[in-house]
DNA sequence: CGCCTGAGTCTGTCAATCGAACTCAGGTAT
DNA sequence: ATACCTGAGTTCGATTGACAGACTCAGGCG
């Protein structure tokens, strides 16, 4: 799968400048484990406060999450973090990274096993063209400039 | 989607320990877009050549790159670096982030659009159930625990 | 021998991470 | 009024990784 071309404003390379590094992913892994709140993130995820504040903050920023006021008997008001659909729509990411993992890293099978909520059938990510057809990965996929590109000069 | 169990050996975490940054992603980027050589990589990554260097051995070390000797007239005998299976199997990972970042970040559209090579259609990344179900996201998901499951305590 | 070339490696500076400790800010009890 | 509580940060100094620029390496060739 050679580039014949090169864009300057690749995707790819934009979202990892808001999520290409481990504490983040690991936020919106626990966003994903339905965790919203600081300690349990933090508790979760193993992530420095200070490091989690920040990704917090950014994910909120970046419209990934959202702040909602929480209040707990007895105690203030405080937030938690919640996904938006902008934070959701990485649910694809999150999952091409489990399974990878279960591929290749886990040496008993799968930790966690997604199935389908409705039929309890387990859950595949899957490439699939337009008009139907299966893809099986990369050798069947061409890259074509699209509508938004910006061509680099060679 | 809650997660009403916990595992200590999330694949998930375990792949991030090895490419959860972002220049090992841009590496991967450029491997699958055919690039083989260090000078490439690093001009089409913009890695510093001590970082680039590292990430390419730490690719190699962990089987998703293997090195492959090349020579150019005249000179002497050097490394590419090409993908194994391993590595490829990584594409749904990078295609989730293009996507992602075409939906939200791209202002006019994808720059970069993926088609089916024997058709020509715009290729994209599904989920499926194992019975053929189309699943639309994380709600109609459930986590099970699975076969390699080490649970953790409460 | 010297030159060439691509692939690293080294060095000192800067930025981010990290663990531990501290602070903040509403609610509640005294 | 003060003191205590609690969860969510913030601060601080040490450590680690990134970074830019310069340097080295190692075969081939004249």
């Amino acid at each position: 799968m050679s580039l014949p071309f090169r864009v300057t404003n690749c995707s790819i390379e934009r979202t990892l400048g808001i999520v290409g590094e481990k504490w983040t992913f690991l936020v919106l892994r626990e966003a994903f484990n339905g965790v919203r709140r600081f300690a349990d993130m933090q508790a979760h995820t193993g992530a420095p406060r200070q490091v989690l504040s920040a990704r917090l903050t950014r994910l909120v920023d970046e419209g990934l999450l959202r702040k909602e006021p929480y209040r707990e008997p007895g105690q203030r008001q405080r937030d938690e973090y919640r996904l938006t659909e902008k934070g959701r729509d990485l649910y694809p990411l999150l999952v091409s990274l489990m399974h990878w993992g279960d591929r290749y890293l886990a040496d008993d099978g799968p930790p966690v096993q997604l199935t389908h909520r409705d039929c309890g059938a387990p859950v595949e990510l899957r490439f699939r063209c337009a008009d139907g057809h299966e893809v099986a990965g990369p050798r069947e996929v061409t890259a074509l400039p699209g509508a938004g590109a910006q061509l680099e000069s060679a």
